[in-house]
DNA sequence: GGTTAGCACTCGATGGCGATGAGTGCTAAC
DNA sequence: GTTAGCACTCATCGCCATCGAGTGCTAACC
């Protein structure tokens, strides 16, 4: 489709903007160094170029910038596949020999990593709660008429909550139950729980316990798994500020909106069905209108060959795509190997 | 200290200036109606005004705003108690109706309702660790190697980490030692847990269990409750950026900076010790240069009569203080009696 | 024929300038 | 003690000329 001079210009264009953040003039690609040609040749291709629709005119009279569909054919035809450098390896290799013994705080920290090294803002989105088992079921009680649920994952992760105890049910019975379920729901997927506790352990409950109606009611709610509760994460959100394409606030307002809300960040960082590895959104490809001026990369990470989460970073469509593509690809490949090694 | 035609003016001065974030000049509080004064009487009290540090003039020939001292004096001699209006005091209602179960889910939708209520930043502080005593320790085998450690707290808090099992240690003696520990330890304040563990239980523990030390070890571990770690939660950032004050990009930056540290932030919401009720902090008052243009207002919540936690609301200086003011009045009420009822 | 030098042209950004008007401080009258 | 009147200040706004980066086009060059 374009001819090979006219790639080398588009991309240099691009890098040159990513840095500047300003229009780029043919005068300044000429002067790179990597395009051997005069400013009029390359005003010639230029002219051609924004007749294809990858680059934009600000107004008559400035240089380029490129536009969504520019960004769209750089980020596809990328070549220099990014390496980390030294000291980032470092941060990374670090992060990962830390140990982190929560994984609420691991990804919390993994974040913080992200927007540090890419200085945009970053999205993670905790495991999903669906692909994962029951390990242990527990209920405490607290005082008379209350207990803690707690329910432990195949992940590690615990979710706790409280529930009312109906009145004239002993604490043996409720030991009885407990027991009842570990032996009976332990590695059942969570999303199953609720089937599967009403299928196998009706009957039983109900000829050894006596208030089987009022504790089917409290194990409901327990063991019930909000579809929607999943954790996100943000760091980094400050890093917007610093982009001149953001210094006012009007544009900011409504980014800074969406990353408060985060049913609409979940929906964000929905991997497309079937994809694996990352994956870019530029401008208006993103289905929110509050970041259409925003590029969003994400890619997945994955336990047991599953995807159960996704990292992301959001930055102006001025991106440094293969920066951020280099380093998902690396924090999500080590991420799924970390939680597959933690996993077992 | 001033009169009282002077009081009356300040008041009207930071009340005009509330509303509007313009310089309020002579002519404007003269028509106002409660000051039955022409423009050069007030024009007078003006002066005076700022001479005792009360006002100030961005430039000769602007009207005059409130310095840090004058919303000082203004907070200090608040007069017309705030009161709800219905609709506000339905909103409250509603949501102490919810009986949301995990208290973490109910702390943050408490900030959601105060930043939606006051057009603010909102920042609450979950119950503090110190104050609350051990209800129930727990040790799950996780894989060979790895266990959830989970602390339930007396106020229903769960918390959880993995540690590190030694080789060697069997299940039963796992189960020994977390037996030990729910029967010597529970009820004992979580600061207290670590010095019981080694004065009470050491002894006994050497005498039972085999690998005491390795276990002591990974006791240690799982008790430590970093006192840092107490949850801030956030919401209604955005406002900040709806404030007129913050239309530059550069004045927010370093705000948004502050909220993403949550050190930072615990140490501003700490209440002055000794101090009840409700706290306002004017401009330089805090100890953060951050928001050195900012007020914060907070005020604590307890459990039996000790406080545990606070909330706070962080705006402009020009702030509506008498309706935050009454806002957090009721809140911190109604939460204190929630969770002492919730607590029993 | 592709490439480049030269040149007129465009248009946003910058800075100086006067008009405008809100608000003050001061003085003198009430 | 209060108020009317008036000169003065100063930020804001719109206007205009200037400046310069960058373009498009044409003609010369290899």
């Amino acid at each position: 489709m374009l001819t090979d001079r006219q790639r080398l210009i588009l991309n240099a264009i691009v890098d040159d903007y990513i840095r500047s953040a300003e229009p780029v003039g043919s005068r300044s690609i000429s002067k790179r160094g990597d395009v051997g040609y005069s400013p009029a040749t390359i005003r010639n291709e230029m002219a051609d170029l924004e007749e294809l629709g990858f680059l934009e005119q600000p107004h008559t009279s400035a240089g380029r910038i490129p536009s969504h569909k520019g960004y769209r054919y750089y980020v596809d035809h990328l070549t220099s596949s990014f390496s980390l450098n030294p000291e980032e390896l470092h941060m990374m290799k670090s992060f990962f020999a830390e140990k982190l013994n929560v994984m609420e705080q691991m990804i919390q920290h993994a974040a913080g990593i992200l927007s540090q090294m890419t200085n945009y803002t970053s999205i993670l989105l905790g495991p999903e709660v669906f692909h994962t088992s029951l390990r242990h079921f527990q209920l405490l009680p607290l005082n008379e008429g209350q207990a803690v649920a707690i329910i432990v994952t195949s992940t590690g992760q615990v979710e706790n909550k409280i529930v009312s105890i109906p009145q004239g049910v002993s604490v043996s019975e409720l030991e009885q139950v407990v027991n009842l379920l570990n032996e009976k729901l332990v590695n059942v997927p969570l999303y199953k729980l609720k089937t599967r506790l009403y299928t196998e352990l009706g009957a039983e409950m109900q000829r050894h316990i006596a208030h089987y109606e009022e504790l089917m009611k409290v194990l409901d709610i327990a063991l019930e798994n909000e579809p929607d509760h999943r954790d996100v994460y943000l760091s980094g959100t400050t890093n917007m500020l610093n982009q001149p394409e953001f210094k006012d606030v009007d544009k900011v307002r409504d980014i800074f909106e969406l990353l408060e809300q985060t049913p609409a960040l979940m929906k964000l960082m929905a991997p497309a069905p079937g994809e694996h590895g990352v994956q870019v959104r530029i401008g208006t490809e993103n289905t929110h209108e509050a970041i259409s001026n925003c590029s969003l990369i994400t890619a997945t990470y994955s336990i047991d060959g599953k995807a159960v989460g996704s990292i992301g970073i959001l930055g102006p469509t001025r991106m440094e795509y293969a920066r951020v593509i280099g380093i998902l690809n690396v924090l999500s490949h080590d991420l799924t190997k970390l939680l597959s090694h933690w996993y077992k």
